[in-house]
DNA sequence: ACAAAAGTGTTATTTCTACACCCATGC
DNA sequence: GCATGGGTGTAGAAATAACACTTTTGT
C-alpha cells in the first residue's frame, strides 16, 4: 500500500476538483466513495512543491478520468477554519485512509482550492478510485450522497459558478460527444439551468453565437425526424471563451 | 522594531489585497513603496492559523486605509512556482523588511489569494505603510510604477475581473461618496471600462437598475447647470449584487 | 449673452418572447 | 396513418443605439 509522502508536498493546501458530466439527461459528479466509510469525498489532491497548483488540479483530473487538456477551471478559494475539524484526521488512520505517520501532517491547518472540469462522460475511462477510496463513480446532482467536510459547500458553489459563466461562456465542448443534437445541447443548457427554455429561441440564440458547424448529417433510429448533427466550430469556440458573449456595456 | 512572528501563521500562504479607489476621475489603486527600494508592491499580509482567510483580507484593508465592512472579494488564487523568486527573500531581509530570522520561512514555497476591494477615496484616512514600507499611496492606473514580484500581474487581473463584474454587479457603493451625481457615476464606468458612453443611454439604463434615489438636492457652485444629486438604495443596491443583473438564460 | 455641461425625447434598429404550423421517421 | 419529436416563421414587445434640442448656472 503507497500512501502518500508529505515531504515533497506543499503543507496545508489541498485541491478539490468538482468534475461535471452530463449523461442520460442529467448533470452528474464524479464522487469518491471513502474506504471504510460511508462518505463520499470530491477527487482531490495536494500539491508537489515544485508544481503550480493549477496543474496539480489537472494531474487530478487526470488521474481519475484519464482525460487531459479540458476545461478545468479555478473557482474559488475556501479558506475558512471551520473547513478543519477536530479529529478529522484521526477518523482518517482509524479507517486506513491515511497512515498514522501521515496524521500530524492532516493535523495542520488546511485551505483548499477548488477546480471545476466539464468532461465528456463517454471519453472517461471507467473512473478511477485511489489509495483513499474504494469506489469512484458519477453521481446525479439530484441524487447526492452524504459528502465528507465542506465538500458538498464546494459542490454546490461550483455548480452556482457553472450557471453564472453559462451567460458569459459557451459551455458543452468537452461535455458532449464530438458531435451532437441541438436538442442535445439544449438539454444540457436546461439540465444545468434547472428550468425549460423554448426550442425556437434557444436554437436561433445558438445559432447566432456562431459557434456550431452543421456537419450535415443526421442522427438516425429515433422514430421521429432525424435531427441534424452539429459540431463545435474549436476557433470560435475558444475566441467565445476568451472574449466572452457579454456585452451588456 | 516589530517584525511579524511566523509562528502562528499559516505557512506559505499570503494575501493580495487590490484596493481600488476612484478620484479625480481616474481609477486609482493603493501601493505600499518598499522600503529601501524602488519597487512597489500591493498591500497582502498573512493569515493568523485560527483565523478565516476572507477575515484576514478585511484586516489588510482595514489597516490600511481605516474601513471596514464593504466590498471586498477574492477573485482568485495564485500558485505558479514561479512566483517564488530564488533570492527575494535575502533581498528583503537585506533591505531591512524581514528580520533575518524569518528568511527560512520566507523561502518556503508560497501561495497567495488575491482579492479586491472597492472604497471610497474621501472615507479613507491617510493610507498607512507598514513596517515594510516607508510610503503607502493611491496610484493611477494608467501611472503604475514597478511592482515587486508578480503584483502587476495580480493587479491586472484583478482590473480586468472588475470590468467584467460590472456587467453582472452594480458598482460605485463604496467607490464613490454618498451622494454623487449621474456624471460623476458615469465617469466611474467610463473610467473602470476604459471607454465613453452615451449620457442619455447611460442615465436611461442606469436608472433602470433602479438602485439610485434622487435626493432632491443639487450640486452647485460650477458654471453651468446645477446637476441632481443621487445616492444608492441599500436594500436595492445589495439585492441586485446578489441576485445580479444578468438575464441571458 | 455666452459658454459649458445637465436634462429630456424621439425614432430606427435590433433583440427577445411567445406562439403555430409543417416535416421526417419508425412502428 | 399516427405518434413523436425536429425544423422553421412571424408578429408584438422590449431593449438598444444614435441622435438634437432645451435648460440652468456662473461669469
Amino acid at each position: 500500500m503507497t500512501f502518500i509522502n508529505t515531504d515533497e508536498l506543499v503543507p496545508g493546501l489541498s485541491i478539490d476538483c468538482v468534475i461535471f458530466g452530463f449523461h442520460e439527461y442529467e448533470l452528474k459528479v464524479l464522487l469518491m466513495k471513502m474506504k471504510n466509510s460511508d462518505l463520499w469525498a470530491l477527487p482531490g489532491g495536494f500539491v508537489r512543491k515544485d508544481r503550480n497548483v493549477d496543474d496539480e488540479a489537472a494531474v487530478v483530473l487526470e488521474l481519475r478520468t484519464g482525460v487531459r487538456d479540458i476545461f478545468l477551471r479555478q473557482f474559488h478559494f475556501f479558506g475558512n477554519v471551520s473547513r478543519n475539524v477536530d479529529g478529522h484526521p484521526e477518523q482518517l488512520v482509524k479507517k486506513e485512509i491515511i497512515s498514522p505517520e501521515n496524521q500530524a501532517w492532516f493535523e495542520e491547518r488546511f485551505v483548499s482550492v477548488g477546480y471545476y472540469a466539464l468532461v465528456e462522460h463517454s471519453k472517461v475511462q471507467e473512473p478511477q478510485p485511489d489509495h483513499t477510496s474504494e469506489l469512484c463513480a458519477w453521481v446525479s446532482l439530484n441524487d447526492l450522497p452524504e459528502l465528507m467536510l465542506d465538500h458538498g459547500l464546494i459542490l454546490k458553489k461550483a455548480h452556482h459558478t457553472l450557471r453564472l459563466e453559462l451567460n458569459n461562456q459557451p459551455i458543452g465542448l468537452n461535455l458532449l460527444p464530438e458531435t451532437f443534437t441541438m436538442p442535445e445541447l439544449q438539454a444540457l443548457y436546461e439540465t444545468v439551468l434547472g428550468k425549460e427554455l423554448d426550442r425556437r429561441n434557444f436554437r436561433r440564440k445558438m445559432l447566432s453565437y456562431d459557434i456550431l458547424i452543421d456537419t450535415n448529417e443526421k442522427r438516425t433510429g429515433t422514430s421521429h425526424k432525424a435531427p441534424t448533427l452539429y459540431k463545435f466550430d474549436r476557433d470560435k469556440y475558444f475566441t467565445a471563451m476568451q472574449d466572452g458573449f457579454s456585452t451588456a456595456w
